[in-house]
DNA sequence: CGTATATAGTTGACTCTGTCAATTAACTGC
DNA sequence: GCAGTTAATTGACAGAGTCAACTATATACG
């Protein structure tokens, strides 16, 4: 906790210094950061908002926000509507002209971030994104939804099997033997991978993993799920599902005729969709591979 | 690009707005903001600082600064002596009472990251520094020095498998070969890794990984160096030499009377570092395991 | 040595940011 | 219809930050 406290402060100071220097680039345009970030939320509405709905968007004093708005009507760049029911509420929309000032504003802070990644190699700067996009996910108290699938790259499958070591012991005290056991399979797909036969799908979340599943063939028409997992942070929202339907729908696609999978009887949530898209058990038995004691199941489904 | 451009602009929306919330923590104690951040560095700083030294580092308006500093001077917060030769300038150092008021502020900034960190599971807590890490890393264009060299811990086998894949396909444009290759030394490390008798070194700077090394049994008294790398960003360090160092001494105490490696001819700062510490090399060919046709070498090292 | 130029620091004048409290007008619940 | 709430505005004010002018000292150079 210590070390995780420090590290955030050592980023908020770095941050700071690195915003406050992105800030000054304002200068020498017409908006300053408060208000481009205004105009930011004026444009990207999705419709006209009121004073109130920007005022708590961007956590500004309603005072503050009054006369910015007035300044801002008073040289063109917003219209001021009466409307919507509530004869208080005014909803503010963006005219072209305000648009415009905007444009330039936005081009010169692109232009600026672009010199910022100018010195970043391709790799890099997927590094970065991914790194900037765990961590917005991890302070976010209110995050996206949305999330994306992807056929795996280059690196996944060691991450993955990082990513899982990781969580079985954090969650199930599972230790070397599960590790090994992982490391092991994701090395397997990559030593046997034949393109149209195995399968490997990848969830994001702003640009960083958020759970995987491999499919790999195992002779005669049957296929194997494995290495099925979702980030914590990215639980509830259906990411799961979503990967195993990728699976099975590439095994029909492909010709399987059945496909079968491992688990264990703690892992509740992946039984649940196992279970619902047909799944059924075949074995159980229990073993101490993983450190403690777990109860063992082999799941198979006709397609 | 862009992608990552965007995704910094995200972050930095983001970002601006979780500080903005942040610095309102302020009130309510002595110091504002840029005071605050002021105060320090003139505390933290290795020996007492002239205000211009201040004003660069903070990126600050000297006028600012200057009333600023008058202002601590009038609280006695910080005393302003002559010295160092040059009659102009006046170093600045902070008094008892200067101290007191920033540990306040200081605490007070803790007790809010704190407040923020406390939703967070030890594991997401890692997570979280490493990719802070990782950004700061990206970012700063004149990053510190320091790194830490400590022994492999769960999830790390896959990240540095991870890593090496990403790397050498970007610079030398290995393959799925490679991928596997990696895949499976780090698998096998785990399968038969024996404690006393193999090891594995990671490098971090700034919480993320930054290089790495395993030392495996060989039997007989041989002992094998694998999968040495640092990643571009911590180059020139010293890194590879000092996780090289950590393996030798590791067989070296461990009674290993010989250290074997392979290794690529293209790979010339690895072979630097092999060749000044007394590894010679006992057999070379070529293949293409990897895609491109490359020269690979066996090296052997007397303990 | 003396002069030109640069640097460290200060000060005055000013604008913008941000806060707080008071006020008006409209809405909501009962 | 009335009490209480909410949206928006306004006045007053403090702090943040910029800019230009100025003093004092240091450095470069013929």
């Amino acid at each position: 906790m210590e070390d995780a406290i420090a590290a955030v402060r050592l980023f908020n100071r770095f941050y700071t210094r690195r915003v406050g220097a992105l800030n000054q680039r304002f200068l020498g345009t017409e908006l300053s950061l408060p208000e481009a970030r205004l105009m930011f939320e004026i444009i990207h509405a999705e419709r006209p908002l009121a004073a109130v709905e920007l005022q708590k968007l961007l956590d500004m004093d309603a005072g503050y926000l009054s006369r910015v708005l007035s300044r801002f009507e008073a040289r063109g760049w917003i219209v001021r509507a009466v409307g919507d029911g509530d004869a208080r509420r005014r909803t503010i929309a963006a005219t072209g002209a305000g648009r415009a000032i905007f444009d330039v504003v936005d081009k010169r802070q692109r232009d600026e971030v672009t010199q910022m990644l100018r010195s970043l190699a391709q790799a890099q700067q997927s590094d970065l994104v991914a790194a900037l996009g765990t961590a917005r996910t991890l302070l976010d108290p209110a995050p996206g939804r949305d999330y994306l699938i992807r056929p795996w790259r280059t690196g996944d499958l060691g991450l993955l099997a990082a990513r899982q070591a990781i969580l079985y012991r954090e969650e199930y005290d599972w230790g070397l033997g599960l590790e090994s056991n992982v490391a092991e399979t994701a090395a397997n797909f990559l030593k046997n991978f034949r393109e149209g036969r195995d399968g490997g799908w990848i969830a994001e979340v702003a640009g960083a993993m958020a759970g995987s599943v491999l499919l790999t063939d195992e002779g005669e028409g049957l296929s194997r799920l494995r290495l099925l997992y979702v980030e914590p942070m990215a639980r509830g929202r259906g990411i799961g599902e979503a990967l195993v339907q990728r699976c099975l729908t590439f095994a029909r696609e492909a010709g399987f005729t059945a496909m079968t999978l491992w688990t264990h009887a703690v892992l509740t949530s992946a039984r649940r969709i196992y279970a619902a898209h047909g799944f059924e058990i075949t074995e159980t038995w229990t073993h101490d591979e993983f450190g403690p004691e777990v109860e063992s199941e082999m799941w198979l489904a006709k397609l």
